[in-house]
DNA sequence: CGTGTTAGAGTTTTT
DNA sequence: CTCTAACACG
């Protein structure tokens, strides 16, 4: 099938049909960017360039799966084998894993989650008696993370004259000692040793080189010096790479996202072409020049603004409420009010909070009102106890070094495993320089358990064992993973656990679908590869719950945090909690960075195409407390003849007949459920 | 060794 | 309010 590009608008195919040399598309919110890169993707391919030899980054799972399925639906000729779209993290991954052996890795590394780091810190800073230090917890692991975005090594602060970085260098060194010894690599290692790779082994840099020819980077603004470090070193000296992006929309800087590689993208790849996307085809007249009201207060710019392809539409609608469950009630009641007379489906609308824990109260009114929604985000499925659970029995079957693994499951469900067995296998462990997996099953040092807990050790290793053979075999992933949890005495032991029935039951429900889930994994890829599972596991990010495949969810309102908003657009967007410390956050405010808050107001406003709500409490729950609030700057900066304060009584015109039958329905279902409960 | 209770602390955004 | 860590008891 031939490209269609008369249909794309000149820039557009401008930057479709320049392929050769670096390209820089400077593509503002809703101007067609995807369609461009896609197109600028199956451009490739229809010149000539197989396929092979193209790699795309995105920053999430989400925006690799579509370009995939949009490119596969163009051109049925490509197979999935030889696209290589992927995260910027997936990508590293497999570079590491593919060379584990040139940094000392074993290649069935695992990847640590985020409450890894902050237990192994945490021993750390006790074992450096650093309780009394003025960093916490916290601050070590932002420093170290910051640190190896930077691609600074232990070294460069254990050198450094200034004591308290010198304090970070250690910690940072005891940290990457630990990692190593089990045998695991943190988020932010997988990006930076891939750098270290490619400019420590020349040879495998040449062959990932060889491989990919073109390179095109969606989201640009959001990379990070060590990702930028990476794309230059992949892409010289040819340099034929393409990256898009928008640094309105640059939200990411307290993760070391740096805004200057897309300003300074020309400067660094010198005959760059530039190609501005401006025209604006999602939204309508009035929301954009909401947008573009706000977002021209901020300085250092490339400088666009978006112009409307769409008509005028309505103003932007902003109301008070006297406190959050009034701002809940009438987020509902605006939710069904356009279902109703508006004609829009739920899945159709979004309601964005700057963080998180604002979801809970839409969420309980939501249920209330039993109007289906979902929340995107929420990693709350993975953060259950028994998921961590079950997650650390596979982690240690995958890496037997895995001591945080082991330790969460040797004694889950209690196999009389105490206190005083662990100290002591820990001393064992350390003198003899072994991991936790040895020493438990060294005879020397099974001698000093005490009876129960040997008898229970030697099952558990004997089970393990009998299964790390069976993981080899090629059967059903799903199937091995239930039998092991069963046979280990897991999912049996959960009534032992938790000996309320009823909740025994949610967690073991909770643990099957954990478990379907690899069976779906295994439809999806045709893998049935443990590790394979695993790390698709520990690199999802948090749009990819695709875990509730419920109907009611997916076709629900969507309930997520602007971040998570991102690259999506809805007909209707309700932008909740606009109060200054909230939106922008305290912190920004106190940092003077209020800059990045507001473009990301900026991007909450432009995921709207049609209508835009924008609510504030007078009241704001806070713990216990209730405290007064004051609206956001952004809303006053909005431009006077484009938004509109209403009273309550003047958000709901007369109700329609849709919404009547609507709450009729729900009425029949709030009785129907007081009936059944009785 | 295992379990239950209580005090205390904490809410930004995420690959 | 909600989640976690420390502690005391059986």
């Amino acid at each position: 099938m031939a490209l269609d590009i008369a249909r794309l608008n000149p820039e557009q195919q401008d930057a479709v049909r320049t392929l050769k040399g670096p390209v820089l598309i400077l593509a503002g919110a809703g101007t067609g960017k995807t369609t461009v890169i896609t197109y600028r993707f199956m451009n490739l391919l229809e010149k000539g360039v197989h396929a092979r030899n193209i790699l795309a980054v995105t920053f999430t799972n989400k925006a690799a799966k579509e370009m995939k399925e949009r490119i596969k639906s163009q051109l049925k000729g490509v197979k999935n084998r030889d696209l290589t779209v992927s995260t910027f993290h997936a990508f590293c991954c497999r570079v590491i894993r593919e060379n584990a052996e040139h940094l000392g890795f074993q290649k069935n590394f695992g990847i640590t989650d985020p409450r890894d780091t902050i237990d192994i810190i945490k021993e750390i800073v006790d074992n450096r008696h650093l309780k009394n230090s003025s960093l916490t917890v916290k601050d070590f692991i932002a420093h170290i993370s910051n640190a190896k975005n930077a691609l600074k090594t232990p070294d460069v602060y254990l050198n450094s004259e200034r004591q308290d970085q010198q304090v970070i260098g250690q910690v940072y060194s005891d940290y990457q000692a630990k990692l190593f010894t089990m045998n695991m690599v943190d988020f932010d290692d997988l990006l930076m040793k891939s750098v270290q790779l490619f400019e420590g082994v020349p040879s495998v840099l040449e062959h990932y080189k060889r491989r990919f020819k073109y390179i095109m980077v969606d989201e640009y603004q959001d990379t990070n010096h060590c990702q930028a470090a990476l794309l230059k070193l992949l892409s010289m000296p040819e340099n034929n790479i393409c990256v898009v992006g928008d640094d309105d929309q640059s939200i990411y800087g307290w993760r070391g996202a740096d805004v200057e590689n897309i300003l300074n993208f020309p400067n660094i790849f010198p005959g760059t072409k530039v190609v501005k996307l401006e025209r604006n085809y999602r939204s309508t007249a009035k929301i954009l020049e909401a947008a573009n009201g706000v977002i021209s207060k901020n300085r250092h710019r490339h400088g666009k603004a978006l112009r409307p392809a769409n008509d005028d539409g309505k103003k932007v609608i902003y109301f008070e409420a006297s406190d959050n469950e009034e701002e809940a009630r009438v987020v509902a009641k605006m939710l069904r009010h356009y279902h109703g007379s508006h004609n829009v489906a739920y899945a159709d609308m979004a309601v964005l909070y700057r963080s998180n824990h604002l979801s809970r109260a839409f969420e309980i009114e939501l249920k209330k009102n039993r109007i289906p929604h979902r929340i995107i985000g929420s990693k709350a499925f993975y953060e259950r106890r028994e998921i961590k659970d079950a997650i650390a029995y596979l982690r240690i079957m995958v890496n037997q070094k895995d001591d945080l693994a082991l330790l969460r499951v040797i004694n889950v469900p209690t196999r009389g495993v105490g206190q005083t067995t662990i100290e002591n296998v820990f001393a064992f462990a350390k003198e003899n320089k072994m991991s936790l997996f040895q020493a438990f099953q060294h005879p020397t040092f099974q001698e000093t358990m005490s009876k129960k807990a040997r008898n229970a050790v030697t099952k558990f290793f004997e089970v393990y064992q009998q299964f790390h053979d069976k993981f080899k075999e090629d059967i059903e992933l799903s199937q091995k993973i239930h039998d092991y949890l069963l046979e280990i005495g897991y999912l049996t032991g959960l009534k032992r656990i938790y000996p309320n029935h009823e909740e025994a039951v949610g967690r073991q429900e909770n643990v099957m679908e954990f478990i379907n889930a690899a069976a779906s994994f295994e439809d999806q890829f045709d893998d049935h590869s443990l590790q394979d599972y695993m790390e698709a596991n520990s690199l999802l990010d948090d749009m990819d719950n695709s875990s509730s495949d419920d109907d009611e969810e997916e076709n629900g309102v969507n309930l997520m945090t602007v971040h998570a908003s991102k690259g999506l657009e809805f007909p209707v967007v309700i932008l909740v909690g606009l109060e200054q410390k909230l939106f922008p956050h305290e912190r920004s405010i106190q940092d003077r960075d209020v800059d990045e808050e507001r473009r990301l107001f900026y991007v909450a406003v432009t995921r709207a195409k049609h209508h835009l709500f924008i609510t504030r409490s007078k009241l704001r729950a806070k713990f216990n407390m209730r405290e007064r609030t004051i609206p956001s700057q952004f809303v006053l900066e909005i431009p006077e003849d484009v938004i509109e304060e209403k009273r309550l009584g003047e958000l709901f015109r007369a109700a329609s007949k849709n919404e009547v039958e609507d709450q009729l329905a729900q009425l029949k279902a709030m009785l129907q459920r007081k009936q059944s409960g009785k």
